[in-house]
DNA sequence: TAGAATAATGAACAAGCAGTTCGGTACAGA
DNA sequence: TCTGTACCGAACTGCTTGTTCATTATTCTA
């Protein structure tokens, strides 16, 4: 990719990212996003086809990297797959999140985007289906799958919001069992 | 209040009812409401001081029925509060929601707005916290309260989401299973 | 390093929407 | 019948989105 390509497209991902961490995604304008990110108009709308398409592709970004740290070689963290203990998995997460690595806690926040949680949600729901067997003592037989991945998925999220709103005083690993003790 | 009043009050919460069902708040246009409505763009506003201001009443005068069924004496329900069997309580609001009196359904659908779903979680919140002791057997003493109260309410929204995307095959006493064996 | 290809610029433009204003009309309630 | 109030509708401001295009700057490559 062109080298002005790259710049541009991170200087308007990142421009994005400071003005979630300010208000709502509703009321960001093109305007400002292309004033944060000083790029021109036209610029902006080569890169991206509308505000929403922009989000989905910050996303996608983002999750790609939480969900899979390894890519590209850049991650001091192995990947998630790959943690020895399998209890550690949501753990990792957690404290990827509390690194805040991507400014991704301001997205998660309450006040933000429902496709924003709802990409989150299923990026999960991956994670949790390879996660199954941990949570296995937990689930009663009488539940569908697909309700208890959801179930299991959400509380995540749930977990990683209170904590956000509750100022994230907790460890990672008092979160992690509060996940645990909650699913 | 004026029968004026109250016929154009309605009107616009109907016309607002049936375009959510088709489409997303966010591209709901004061234009349509006020079409579908068949009132002046004048009177609109007269009622209400923005769109956001009227999902913000629809979500009041929804909840307030939902939540408290014996208002004003219309229904033939009992005031939740008031059922015999504690554990009647979640089962009653799951019926309330498979009979879809106010075509709440499709406001919780997951497209919906975040609003909308956020007023839902703080109506259940009071409803939970009166409703403690159901779900003392599951509390682990290391949770915070906050954080219980929050999953609990939260499980709740997320099986009745599970419910709709899933065609609504359940019966309201199967889902109150569910969902007391998810918590 | 010259030249072709590609990207960025910025200003102007059309279209659409939110929310306001106001003079005129219709209706409710007493 | 009369008075106050609600509704109407059209016009208007101001803001946003998304497009266009001629011009300029940068990158890639031969």
């Amino acid at each position: 990719m062109d080298r002005r390509q790259r710049k541009t497209r991170e200087a308007i991902f990142n421009a994005f990212i400071t003005l979630l961490a300010k208000k709502d995604f509703g009321q960001i304008t093109v305007g400002e996003i292309i004033r944060q990110a000083d790029v021109g108009r036209a610029t902006f709308y080569s890169h991206f086809e509308t505000k929403d398409f922009l989000l989905k592709e910050l996303c996608e970004e983002l999750f790609c990297h939480i969900f899979d740290s390894t890519k590209n070689g850049q991650s001091q963290h192995k990947h998630i797959f790959d943690c020895d203990e399998k209890n550690s998995v949501f753990l990792h997460l957690f404290q990827h999140l509390q690194k805040n690595d991507n400014n991704i806690l301001e997205l998660l926040s309450s006040q933000n985007n429902e496709l924003f949680l709802w990409y989150f949600k299923m990026n999960l729901q991956k994670l949790v289906v390879s996660q199954l067997p941990l949570f296995e003592a937990r689930k009663n037989e009488k539940l569908p799958d697909s309700f208890w991945v959801n179930h299991i998925a959400y509380t995540f999220v749930e977990t990683v919001r209170w904590w956000i709103e509750n100022g994230m005083k907790e460890s990672p690993e008092t979160i992690t069992e509060y996940f645990y003790l909650a699913v």
